[in-house]
DNA sequence: ATAGATGCAAATAATTTGCAGACCG
DNA sequence: CGGTCTGCAAATTATTTGCATCTAT
């Protein structure tokens, strides 16, 4: 049905498409894949911790591109920075507990059951990957004592 | 249940929180119940259309405001731009085709009854009027015509 | 009268772009 | 070699903030 991984490995994906296969395109996948979930301004940081310098400029310009790839992916985690995760491991959504920032996954296969109905009622086809739930979570709701702005 | 609307008109909610009503301020609830869905810039437009001008600053700020009151919502209908919307209709959630950029809108109940499980699952409760779906929507499945690689 | 609001301009933050030189294939 | 990429610095775009002045209450 839904084609998640096109096939081959990243270095074949790369040079499929036309692009070249650099160190620094390396790396930036690598610190990716380690983070998790990081912002441009977080993988230019881890990048950096391992190698020499790779500037800002070709994080953005290389975060855009495996995410076009479809190698990494991206969400919306706060109202802020989009953050980039791996999209070799399995696709996900997103719960985010505006009280306390913690971020829930959820299984692909969890969230398309839920919005199946909907979806095929809108024949609309959700991206799973990129979905963020907001909200609060247990805790947060028990606790209760206003707002806590950190 | 849920509390949606706090009691009271939007000139009560103001003053009832310790602030003050301005005539910047209803212009710019006016303009966002007017446009439907919009940035902060395109409410600035729209004011400075009707009266005379309003600082970006003013807008910015009283656009947080509203949202804080519950006045109005902002959701993120594009990777860019929030944009803001009126809280007096009915609460809904929003479907963005990635394709053509067309937005529909479901209603709370729907999407409601649609994560109910999920939710339930998590002890999550999720902020319905804040949340978007990407996707692409039936008219744009057809017509696929693939990826367009560089 | 007086705390809160606005306008303005400058400060931040986040992201993008032009270009010359470096480097992959 | 030759077209891609990268680094760098400057340009954009988006949003925030300090402060003097104004105004709703």
């Amino acid at each position: 049905m839904s084609s998640a991984e096109p096939a081959g490995t990243w270095q074949q994906r790369l040079r499929a498409s036309g692009h070249r296969l650099t160190p620094q395109r390396e790396m930036v996948l690598r610190a990716v894949e380690e983070l998790g979930h990081a912002t441009p301004d977080e993988v230019h940081a881890e990048v950096r911790r391992h190698s020499d310098s790779v500037n800002l400029s070709t994080v953005y310009r290389t975060l855009e591109l495996l995410d076009d790839l479809g190698l990494i992916r991206h969400a919306h985690l706060t109202d802020r920075a989009p953050t980039y995760h791996s999209a070799t491991g399995h696709e996900h959504a997103h719960l985010v507990c505006r009280a306390c920032g913690r971020t829930t996954s959820i299984g692909r296969d969890e969230m398309e059951q839920a919005l199946s109905g909907l979806a095929a009622r809108h024949g609309f086809a959700p991206d799973y990957g990129h979905l963020t739930v907001f909200g609060t979570c247990a805790d947060c709701r028990q606790g209760e004592r206003g707002t806590l702005e950190p």
